[in-house]
Formats: C-alpha cells, structure tokens, sequence
DNA sequence: AATAAGAATGAGAAGCTTTTTCATTTATAT
DNA sequence: ATATAAATGAAAAAGCTTCTCATTCTTATT
C-alpha cells in the first residue's frame, strides 16, 4: 500500500506522489528519468505537472524511498530504493540498464577511501558499452 | 609545445586553443570545469567567448587530448588524458578530487561486463566522500 | 608578401533539464 | 465542517551547454 509508505516517510499522502509511487514500483523497468514518469503519467490520463514530478522524485529521495543516478545521459535517473546496493552497466547505443554487484570491488572501494583519508559518503561504479542485442545488430 | 600538440590531433593552431591547451597542461589542478576555464582565461586578460571554451573542449576530447568526466555536480569537469586512466575520489563539502587506481578493481570490471555480455567501451568509479582537511573542520 | 578559401571565433539566441515563484487547491488535525 | 499549513500546476527563470551567423583568422597557394 503506497500510502503507508509515503507516511513512513513524512510525506502527506497526495494524488500526485502515489501515482508516481506506482510508477516507480510497477516493475516493467526500474530506471526512470522525470520525463519518464512525466510521459507514463500523462499516458495514465493524470494531469500531474513536469515540476511537481521533480520536486516528489526529490522528496523520495531524500527520504531514501528512491536512489537518483547520474548516467552520463545528461539527465538524472532515478529508480525504488530497495535496500539493495548495487551497480549499474548501461548500453551506450540503446539505453539499456544492468544491475550487478560485486562484493570484492565493494570491499575495495572502502580501503581505498581510508587510504586517502576520506570517510566514505557513497560510490557508483558505471560501466559503459554495447549490449548482446546491439553486437548483434551492428 | 602545444602547437605541435594541435597539429598532431589535425586542429588548426589558434589563439584560443593554444591558451586554452595552456591552462590544462598549466599543472595547478588537474580537473577543470568550462568555467575554471573560462575564469582563467579572463584573469589572464584573454577575449575567449565562454562558446569557444565549450566547443574546444569537446573538439579537445573528441581528438583524444582531454578525457570528460561526470562527477555529480551537474557540469562537465575536464582533464588531460595524460593515457593513464585512474578513478577519482571526490569531496561531496570542498569538491576537491583525488585520483586512485586499482588493478583489481579494473580487472573484475572487465569481468562483470563479460559476464553480462557487453562489450565495454569505458567505465568510471566514483567515489563520493569527505576529506581529511573537511572532517578536522567540522 | 599578397590572395583566396575555408575554418574558427564571439556574441547572443536558443535548447534542455531542473528549480523557483506564486496563486490556488488539497490534506490533515481539530 | 473548519482552519492551517502544505502541496500543486503553470509559467517563469536558472544553470549548463549548444547553435547560428556575421566577422576574423589560419593555412595553402601565388
Ligand atoms: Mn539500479
Ligand atoms: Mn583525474
Ligand atoms: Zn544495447
Ligand atoms: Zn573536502
């Protein structure tokens, strides 16, 4: 229930945020930039405004319902935050978005930190290149 | 010589790409967005359009001479591609960036884009943190 | 050194993503 | 039901970047 989740987080419950709750947690694809979830939404017949879509994306975020990426696409992305970290490998000729996780790189990435005095806030390791499916089609 | 630089990548030599080639190679900082560029390039009494910086940079990355990078403060931030690829540390208070490298870490990287059947074209790792100078300062 | 041809530049306009403003609407507590 | 504060939509504006086009400069050729 979307309802309960927006008033864990603090957020009063508007039409606005649970539609694009359900956006989010639809399932058919788990990365969206605002557009996206603006274009969905006016598929859906909902008469929601672009700002208002990034000022609830923002929100989720800072209330940790949501984790907002920065593909090298020029806009944010943004996807459920499911407790779940991972990293993310995106196609450069079609868009697609992979998922994987690797505990040594994970580990690494700590002693590095300290090495260089640094006290860890976050990390993203993108990885760039060219899908099965668009080797194929070249 | 930086002339000699430009003729090698098959640019003409001018005055804004000379002065420009110039600031990069300067050796204070290694990490400049098109402002830092643009900045400097007024303090030191040069006319360059800030349009000029922006499409020299990318004239610059495309001949190989600069790499882009995406750290996410919403600006491109440029350095020279001195042909060691590194990852970078950055301090989410003072935005000062450190550079590191891990075998391991490049290696499993090739790993994991195999694995999910890509063919990978570039990646890139940040780190997000504070520094040790921002953690005394607190 | 002068010339011609094409490339590069500067200024400003425009594009794109994102944020802000503000009048109006809505959610929530009473 | 009412009051209060928060949220919304529309439009304007901000911030970074690219584009347009008239002018200037580089380079190759006389
Ligand atoms: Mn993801
Ligand atoms: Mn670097
Ligand atoms: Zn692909
Ligand atoms: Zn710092």
């Amino acid at each position: 229930m979307e309802s309960q989740d927006l008033r864990k987080a603090g957020l009063k419950v508007t039409l606005p945020r649970v539609k694009i709750l359900e956006i989010l947690e639809s399932g058919k694809t788990r990365h969206f930039s605002a557009e996206d979830v603006y274009k969905q939404l006016l598929e859906a017949g909902e008469e929601i405004g672009l700002a208002t879509v990034y000022r609830v994306l923002t929100q989720f975020e800072t209330a940790g319902l949501v984790t907002r990426h920065h593909f090298d696409t020029g806009h944010s992305v943004f996807e459920m935050n499911l407790g779940n970290h991972h990293d993310h490998i995106v196609c450069v000729r079609c868009g697609r978005v992979d998922e994987f996780i690797d505990e040594t790189i994970e580990k690494l990435q700590h002693e590095i930190s300290e090495k260089a005095g640094y006290k860890m806030t976050d990390h993203c390791l993108y990885i760039y290149g060219v899908c099965q499916d668009c080797q194929k089609s070249e």
